[in-house]
DNA sequence: GCAAAAGTGTTCTTTGTACACCCATGG
DNA sequence: CCATGGGTGTACAAAGAACACTTTTGC
């Protein structure tokens, strides 16, 4: 019985949702994986995965499900959120390429690996609904415009700005960090910090994704 | 690297929510568990693991989390919730004893399997927030007295019983079998039976359980 | 006819949704 | 001075929570 961890590596830019993969010599591409060898713990494994495949560190991680696998293996599946800005990609050891691919328009993938992706959009897309994932989304930095946009993206529809600003306010997940950004035309927006609260976008959204799935905090 | 499926396995009686636990021989007391042979479906381990220590069969499972285990161990953890009543357990081939007890008042698990026991009592009730898990813990037939009295040792707390016979309706989750039970004293109650629906049984409990974590539908 | 459980309906409050409007900046 | 995005407030609809009352049975 052999077992493989997997990460699911999403980040937003440009108006799109993107998926993190890489591939060694001129094979399929794949996302980034490991054995478990000694004892290191799942989590690690996972982490040292994306590491290894794409020079980045420091991402937290969340256990998605536990994949059956042709023959008599097994996939733990991992879900990373990062801001593709703020770590920058690069091929490790071994690795002859690593891209970023949007969503909906993915190359083959390895095994059943398309599941894992599949899977990790419907947990971050139900995440949306009452954890501030877009926080890890976004830069240390940014401004609810830009917020809001990530969420568009990841909801895919649009948002109303003034019911959006209020949510996230109330919610107490940012926090104002004082300063100001004036990015071309258009009055300066304010720059937002992330305080670490929970919150929902909007209940139509939280209805949606609780009918269809919802995400969960792992045990501790 | 070794790999085990435990199975959480929750009902209802007489008030109180129990586990199901055994063991072999004279030793610790278990969750049901069982290792993945040759290229057989994680789930159908955990059915399998079921059926071996109790007998029984049938029962809808969930995937819960993959844990890490002493050494280089990992171990698949399901939930599964039954009608005590409807399945009753027996020792299967060298299972020395079986027993349901109280989730307060369990004796000492092998390995991490307390881990496991906590996490599906944790995802059971925030379950409870969206998915019809009663019908699960009940008979073919029941009235909304039994069912709303699930929700309460679930929930550890009382519900209003109008508002509970509303939003159990509305949510179109039972349907009318057309038929009544008089039991005792008192207006006789009509009988349901399960429709298949979602619901949520009211909405502080379903901030609650957002707060705190949520269940998820596993990927297909 | 009284206790006990089932079943129906109404009011109040909170939450979410859809808006109209003003503010500050660049061209 | 106007187009563009930022920011504030308000009116309406829906959902949830609290609660009063009638119905049907056993004793």
């Amino acid at each position: 019985m052999s077992v493989r961890v997997e990460v699911a590596v999403f980040t937003v830019r440009e108006g799109g949702l993107e998926v993190l993969l890489g591939r060694v010599g001129g094979g399929t591409w794949s996302l980034p994986a490991a054995a478990p060898g000694d004892g290191r713990a799942l989590d690690d494994v996972a982490a040292a995965a994306l590491q290894h495949m794409a020079g980045v560190r420091g991402i937290p991680m969340e256990q998605l499900y536990t994949f059956d696998r042709e023959g008599a293996d097994i996939a733990v599946a991992y879900l990373a959120l990062i801001d593709a800005g703020r770590h920058p990609i690069s091929p490790g050891a071994d690795v002859a390429e690593v891209r970023w691919f949007a969503h909906d328009d993915l190359p083959t993938l390895t095994d059943g690996q398309d599941g894992v992706v599949a899977y990790g959009l419907q947990r971050l897309r139900a995440k949306t609904a009452y954890a501030p994932v877009a926080v890890n989304l976004l830069p240390d930095l940014f401004t609810l415009g830009e917020m809001q946009a990530v969420y568009e993206v990841l909801l895919d529809r649009p948002l109303d700005a003034r019911n959006f600003r209020r949510d996230v306010l109330r919610a107490g997940v940012v926090e104002e960090s004082g300063e100001v950004r004036a990015e071309g035309r258009g009055r300066p927006a304010r720059l937002y910090r992330s305080a670490g609260g929970r919150f929902a976008v909007d209940a139509r959204e939280r209805r949606v994704a609780r009918a269809i799935s919802s995400g969960d905090d792992p045990p501790a």
